[in-house]
DNA sequence: GGCCAGGTCCAAT
DNA sequence: ATTGGACATGGC
């Protein structure tokens, strides 16, 4: 038995294949996400999502179906140098991921990449989260901060120095510093994030845009700015400071949406103007 | 094999 | 207030 939603403007896989998210796994055009205790099973069929395991509000919560994306998009197209990202991924939309999660999968993010993160987010919901199912699928939770195993376990698990941070991360959340996130501004909730060992501007910023849906938040990692000094700084490098405060500037609540619009972009798009590709090292 | 990865932290200017 | 190196591991 599943439910139908009717979602315009969103594109299923933009959305989960963008690298905001590393909880789904896909078996042709569906995929199962697992986030917190939920797990589900979506397709999309034209602007008709198909779900199995979640209800319609939960859907509409976690993939953001109230953001004006048209509105958004419209409004972002009026900067010609961000209308290639737009056009490359219509109906791309910012999830609303589990607060600690999200905290968790970014402090693993740090100086990685995204299949390594979401094997190293696999591997720890593998060995300390309930196993849960839908159908014959199986999954396991992601722990919370209470059931993780110790820092030398982390570290078995080839986290590596992000072992520490996480160890830290999990008693803090466990004391309730994620709750108290919503009810702040914006500078202050950043601040408080950034008590965290593992947790300064840029991973605090993911965890507003991608958990709390401070959309005003915009990212600063390597291949923002590549591609905010390519497109914006005269191929100048600048401080981080300056970009943030060129996109707050520029695009204010809708920093967050041109940043991962940019993001999976320029990703895409590969290391261009940084390195020549290079040619074949010996004929 | 060295460089770099969705960075952060700490020490030394 | 800025800057360089260490930090684990892995992929190219």
């Amino acid at each position: 038995m599943s439910i139908r939603i009717q979602a315009p403007r969103f594109d299923l896989r933009h959305t989960l294949e963008c690298g905001q998210f590393f909880r789904w796994t896909r078996h042709g055009d569906a995929f199962h996400v697992q986030r917190g205790r939920r797990l589900f099973r979506v397709r999309q069929t034209g602007v008709t999502l198909d779900v199995q395991g979640a209800d319609r509000w939960f859907i509409r919560d976690f993939f953001s179906l109230d953001h004006d994306l048209a509105g958004i998009e419209h409004s972002l197209r009026r900067d010609p140098r961000l209308r290639p990202a737009l056009d490359a991924y219509p109906g791309l939309r910012l999830i609303r991921q589990d607060p600690w999660e999200c905290t968790a999968a970014f402090i693993i993010s740090i100086a990685s990449n995204i299949p390594r993160i979401t094997r190293n987010v696999a591997d720890i919901a593998r060995t300390w989260g309930r196993r849960i199912a839908l159908g014959d699928f199986t999954s396991n939770e992601f722990p919370r901060p209470g059931e993780f195993g110790s820092e030398e376990s982390l570290r078995r698990l080839r986290l590596g120095f992000r072992a520490r941070y996480l160890d830290r991360a999990a008693r803090l959340a466990e004391s309730g510093l994620l709750e108290e996130i919503p009810s702040l501004s914006c500078e202050d909730a950043r601040e408080a994030l950034m008590v965290i060992p593992g947790v300064a501007e840029k991973v605090a910023d993911c965890i507003l845009l991608f958990a709390f849906g401070r959309l005003e938040a915009f990212p600063v990692d390597t291949w923002i700015r590549r591609v905010m000094i390519d497109l914006y700084f005269h191929g100048r490098r600048v401080p981080d400071r300056a970009i943030r405060a060129f996109a707050s500037e520029r695009w204010g609540d809708l920093a967050g949406y041109a940043q991962q619009y940019l993001y999976t972009w320029s990703r895409a798009r590969g290391r261009v103007s940084v390195r020549a590709p290079r040619a074949a090292s010996r004929a």
